[in-house]
DNA sequence: GTTCCTGCAAAAGCTTTGCAGAAGA
DNA sequence: TCTTCTGCAAAGCTTTTGCAGGAAC
């Protein structure tokens, strides 16, 4: 299936947003860009396209976005905060040399044992975020 | 064993921070109080007993203790970051509703299985972060 | 004596807020 | 038409930086 401007458009009003220009617009970087970009990185991708685009408009789409759980906010240091259109349950390597925030699978059925993680019980658990830093296969090979 | 000023002079030499007083109180602080407290926080618990403290100086020895490994930053949200002088691996869970962030235990075996993370052959591990959000059972009894 | 640390003030950087004009339903 | 959104400017907060005096070794 193509990705089309009503694609988009049509998943916006899914989630209940309303599906302005800017909103499109960026809901479709973040498709195209699996990168966990930030909020200046958005926002100098789509200037060129938007000249009045403004930051806060970025950062009010972004957050309705998240709050409706169309996009995943990481906090991978105190920086910046990044965003991820993938809300599957799935985990991120930050290598500390390049800067790159990799996706990595999660096995569900071994997560989900209840031996792995000790003392929650009768916690609600409402997300879960793994996250690991180091250095990717792509730094070590130079 | 008790727990003397002359300890905690002898772990900060042991990871080669000079003991100046401001770092044996902050050291102290932290080993008394396992909440995973902010630099915010911090200063104004110790400011009574050390009313010339400035948090420039917390900061700057919070991030001595944990360039030499000696406490774990946390990054919860992107608001402040809260310092965890356990840095064994363990999991943290920040209940949404009374905003603690507690610790809980990861079985090391069950971690450590090669088939619960998918995709990381080859890369580097140098930390692993587990963070859960949800309701904790305190704030689910009320 | 030399090196490193402390603490003040100022600056920097990310994010939020207030609000008037514009766009969507 | 009515509600909601955009974008500008300003403010808010956490964190960093520069630097002079002070403490540690």
């Amino acid at each position: 299936m193509e990705l089309t401007i009503e694609n988009f458009k049509e998943t916006l009003v899914d989630y209940n947003i309303r599906p302005t220009y800017q909103r499109i617009k960026i809901l479709e970087y973040l498709e195209g860009n699996k990168t966990h970009p930030t909020v200046d990185e958005i926002y100098h991708h789509l200037y060129p396209q938007i000249p009045t685009l403004s930051k806060t408009t970025v950062y009010n789409t972004l957050r309705s976005f998240a709050d409706a759980d169309l996009v995943l906010e990481l906090h991978v240091d105190n920086s910046e905060v990044r965003f991820d259109i993938n809300t599957e349950l799935h985990g991120h390597f930050l290598c500390k040399d390049c800067g790159t925030v990799y996706d990595f699978e999660i096995n569900t059925e071994k997560i989900n044992d209840d031996q792995l993680f000790i003392g929650l019980d009768d916690f609600s658990i409402m997300s879960k975020n793994i996250f690991f830093t180091g250095i990717c296969k792509k730094c070590k090979n130079q």
